[in-house]
RNA sequence: GGACCUGUAGCUUAACUGGAUAGAGCACCGCACUACGGAUGCGGAGGUUCGGGGUUCGAAUCCCUGCAGGUUCACCA
C-alpha cells in the first residue's frame, strides 16, 4: 500500500509542478457507502490547485488512472476523492496475506528493543479482586502486543511482600487464628489471609469505639489501640530481623503466593522475573544517601530526606522518613534501578498501574531522570481508570470487593449454562467440555474489560451478566469455530488460477481489512492499546460474517478461493486475540 | 483550593489523531435459511457529541470558559 500512496504522491506533485509534503497528502479509508479502496482528501490542495475542490479530485484521478495501472477507476464526493484498485491487484495482497502464517506479527526480538512490562504488582494482604484483573488483563495484552512489534519484552512484577498491612493480618492471625492454615480450612491462602485483614481492621474498630468511650479522643484511640500498637511493633521487630517475626511473615507470605498462583494459572497470565519490595528496599535507600551525598536532594532539620521539584512543576517529595525507614517512592527508586542491572539492554520500562498514581510517577520518572538514569525518558505509566461498582467503589476492608476467583467462576458458570443449551457439544468429553467453558467465560471477561480504552473509568455491575453476543468475545470465538468447522469439511485448498476470478465485494472487503491487520499492530503497540486490537477483530469479524451469510462456499467454482480467505480470516482472529489474551477453540 | 483525568443514543462504546450524513453492540420493533454451525445476517427507531464562546474551507477532536463526576496534592501504600 504505502508503494501506492508514493506513486500516488509523485502523480500529484506532476500534475500541478509542485513539491506537496507529506502532511498535505491526506488519505483515509474510504467510507462504505461510496466506492473506492482509499480516499485522497483534496482540500489541502486547493490553494495550489487554484481550482475548486471537486474540479481538482478530478484532474487527480483522471491522472492517477491514466498513469497508475493498480488504479481501476475513481469517483469525487465533495472534496474527496475516492480511488478504486484493480482485482488484480488485491488478488496480488491476498496471496502474500496467504502466504505468511504471521501475517501482521512482527518475528520476535527484529526490532532491538528491550522493553519490561510491570503489572500486577499486588499488596500481599488480600486475595486479587476485579481491579487487579484489569491491570492483569491489560499488561498482559500490551506486553504481548509490544512483542508482536518486535520487540523483546520482560513480564515483571514487584510484589509489595512487607510493611504494616501484612502485619494486620500477621497480628490478628496470632490472636484469633487458633492455628489455621490453608491446609486445615481448606481455603485458599491469599483467602485465609485476607479474612484476618478483614478481622484485623473489625477488631481494631471495636477497640477504638471501646477506648472514645473511655474518653479518648478518636485521634489518641487510633494511636493507643492495643492492635494497632501491636502491629506496628512487629513492623519495627520485622525490619529488625526478629527470627520468629520473619519466620511467621515468610509461613504467611508462602500461603498467599500459592494462593495467587492458582489465580494467575486461572487468569492465564504469567510473569518473567518476580520482584520483592522486602529485597529491593535497601538498594532504594542506599541511591537515596548517594543522591544526598551528590546534592540532587537535601536534608530537612528533623532528618528527613526530600527533592525538590518544584522548578519542575511539581511539589518537594519525601524519600526518606526522618526515622530512616523506607516509603513506597524509595523502593520504587530501588526497584527501576535493579531491574537495569538486572537487564542492561533495558530501554523502557512500562508501569500498569491505576490512575490515581499518576502523580506518584510524574515524580518517580522525574527523580530517576535527575539521577542521570537514561531509560528514565522512556518509562511509562500505563495509567487505567478505576473500576467501580454500582454501590461506588470498592473497599477490601469493608468487604465490598467483587473477587477474582468468583467473578471468573461465575463467567464460567454462564459459559456453562449457554453452551449446554444450544448442545452443539454432545460427542465431547466432559474435560473438553470444562475447558471450552473456561475458554469461553474467561473470552468474555478479558475482552468486556479490553475493548474500552484503558483510560476510561469503567462500571461494573456484577447483577448483569457479561454479554455473550454482539461485541464480545464469544461472538469472535463462535465465528473462529465456525470457520474451523468450514476448514474440517474441506481438507486442503488449492489456489492454483485464482488470478482469473472475479472478486465480489464481499471477498474484497475481507481482504482489505486482513491488508490492515500489521499496522493495527503497530497503532496498537505504539498507543499501548489492546482496544485498538478488539475493535479491529470486531470489525474483521463483522465483515466476515456478512461475507459468510450472503455467499455461498461449498459447490461453487470458487469454493478453494473462499475456504482460504476464510482460513487466512481465522489466523487473523486467532493471532489477535491471542494479543489480547484470549484463546479461540476449535469448537464451541 | 492547586494539579491531572473523564463526559458521545436508555446502557456499553467507536470515530484513522482536524475531514464526508458521528459508526457499532445490548435492550426494543420488524424481517431473512431448499448452502456450509442461527452464539448468524438484514432493516427500523433512538444524538444539541455536558453547556457557552473562539480558531478555519471543515471541530466529538485544538484553544478559552462554565458545569458534572473521579483522582491526587501525607513521615499511607
Amino acid at each position: 500500500m504505502t508503494e501506492l500512496i508514493k506513486l500516488i504522491h509523485n502523480t500529484v506533485n506532476q500534475l500541478f509542478d509542485f513539491n506537496f509534503q507529506d502532511s498535505q497528502i491526506q488519505f483515509q479509508q474510504t467510507r462504505k457507502e461510496f466506492e473506492g479502496d482509499i480516499t485522497l482528501v483534496v482540500f489541502p490542495l486547493v490553494k495550489v490547485a487554484k481550482k475548486s475542490p471537486e474540479e481538482t479530485g478530478k484532474v487527480i484521478g483522471e491522472g492517477v488512472v491514466k498513469s497508475i495501472e493498480e488504479i481501476e477507476s475513481f469517483n469525487v464526493i465533495k472534496g474527496f476523492l475516492n480511488l478504486k484498485f484493480t482485482d488484480t491487484f488485491w488478488k496480488k495482497k491476498f496471496s502474500i496475506q496467504i502466504q505468511n502464517p504471521n501475517w501482521g506479527i512482527e518475528n520476535p526480538n527484529s526490532s532491538n528493543r528491550t522493553i519490561l512490562v510491570e503489572y500486577s504488582s499486588p499488596n500481599t494482604n488480600k486475595p486479587l479482586h476485579l481491579g487487579h484483573l484489569r491491570n492483569n488483563f491489560l499488561g498482559y495484552s500490551v506486553a504481548e502486543i509490544l512483542k508482536a512489534n518486535g520487540h523483546d519484552v520482560k513480564k515483571v512484577q514487584v510484589i509489595n511482600d512487607r510493611g504494616i498491612h501484612i502485619c494486620k493480618s500477621m497480628v490478628a492471625w496470632q490472636l484469633f487464628g487458633n492455628g489455621e492454615t490453608p491446609e486445615n480450612t481448606g481455603l485458599k491462602g491469599d483467602k485465609l489471609i485476607g479474612n484476618y485483614y478483614v478481622k484485623f481492621d473489625k477488631e481494631y474498630k471495636n477497640e477504638i469505639a471501646n477506648l472514645i468511650e473511655e474518653g479518648l479522643t478518636e485521634d489518641e484511640a487510633k494511636k493507643q489501640a492495643p492492635l494497632m500498637q501491636n502491629a506496628q511493633q512487629m513492623l519495627v521487630k520485622w525490619e529488625q530481623g526478629d527470627g520468629e517475626t520473619v519466620d511467621l511473615w515468610k509461613k504467611m507470605n508462602s500461603w498467599v503466593y500459592s494462593g495467587f498462583d492458582v489465580t494467575y494459572k486461572t487468569m492465564g497470565v504469567d510473569f518473567d522475573k518476580l520482584y520483592y519490595e522486602s529485597e529491593t528496599f535497601l538498594l532504594g535507600k542506599n541511591i537515596v544517601q548517594k543522591g544526598l551525598d551528590e546534592n540532587f536532594f537535601f536534608k530537612k532539620e528533623d532528618g528527613s530526606i526530600w527533592i525538590d521539584l518544584k522548578n519542575d512543576g511539581l511539589d518537594e517529595k519525601l524519600l526518606l522518613r526522618s526515622d530512616g525507614t523506607a516509603v513506597y517512592m524509595t523502593q520504587d527508586i530501588g526497584t527501576a534501578v535493579l531491574r537495569k542491572q538486572d537487564f542492561p539492554a533495558m530501554d523502557q520500562l512500562i508501569y500498569t498501574v491505576g490512575n490515581e498514581q499518576d502523580y506518584h510517577f510524574k515524580v518517580l520518572f522525574k527523580i530517576l531522570e535527575k539521577l542521570g538514569y537514561d531509560f528514565a525518558q522512556n518509562c511509562f505509566h500505563l495509567s487505567y481508570g478505576m473500576v467501580d461498582l454500582p454501590s461506588g467503589k470498592m473497599k477490601s476492608r469493608e468487604g465490598t470487593v467483587v473477587d477474582a476467583d468468583d467473578l471468573m467462576e461465575d463467567m464460567f458458570s454462564t459459559a456453562q449454562a449457554t453452551s449446554e443449551e444450544l448442545g452443539k457439544l454432545e460427542d465431547a468429553s466432559e474435560e473438553e467440555k470444562q475447558t471450552l467453558y473456561k475458554n469461553v467465560g474467561l473470552a468474555a471477561l478479558k475482552y468486556f474489560i479490553l475493548k474500552v480504552d484503558p483510560k476510561k473509568r469503567m462500571l461494573f455491575n456484577p447483577e448483569e451478566s457479561v454479554d455473550f453476543n454482539g461485541n464480545t468475545g464469544p461472538f469472535i470465538q463462535y465465528t473462529y469455530a465456525r470457520i474451523q468447522a468450514l476448514k474440517r469439511r474441506k481438507g486442503n485448498y488449492d489456489l492454483k488460477g485464482f488470478e482469473g476470478f472475479y472478486l465480489e465485494l464481499e471477498e474484497r472487503e475481507l481482504i482489505k481489512k486482513i491488508e490492515q491487520f500489521p499496522d493495527i499492530v503497530k497503532e496498537a503497540g505504539a498507543g499501548y492499546s489492546p482496544a485498538i486490537i478488539a475493535n479491529y477483530i470486531y470489525d474483521l469479524v463483522k465483515i466476515y460474517n456478512q461475507f459468510y451469510q450472503s455467499i455461498q462456499i461449498f459447490g461453487t467454482e470458487k469454493e478453494d478461493l473462499r475456504i482460504a480467505l476464510s482460513h487466512k480470516c481465522g489466523e487473523v482472529i486467532k493471532s489477535g486475540m491471542k494479543l489480547l489474551g484470549i484463546d479461540v477453540p476449535e469448537r464451541m
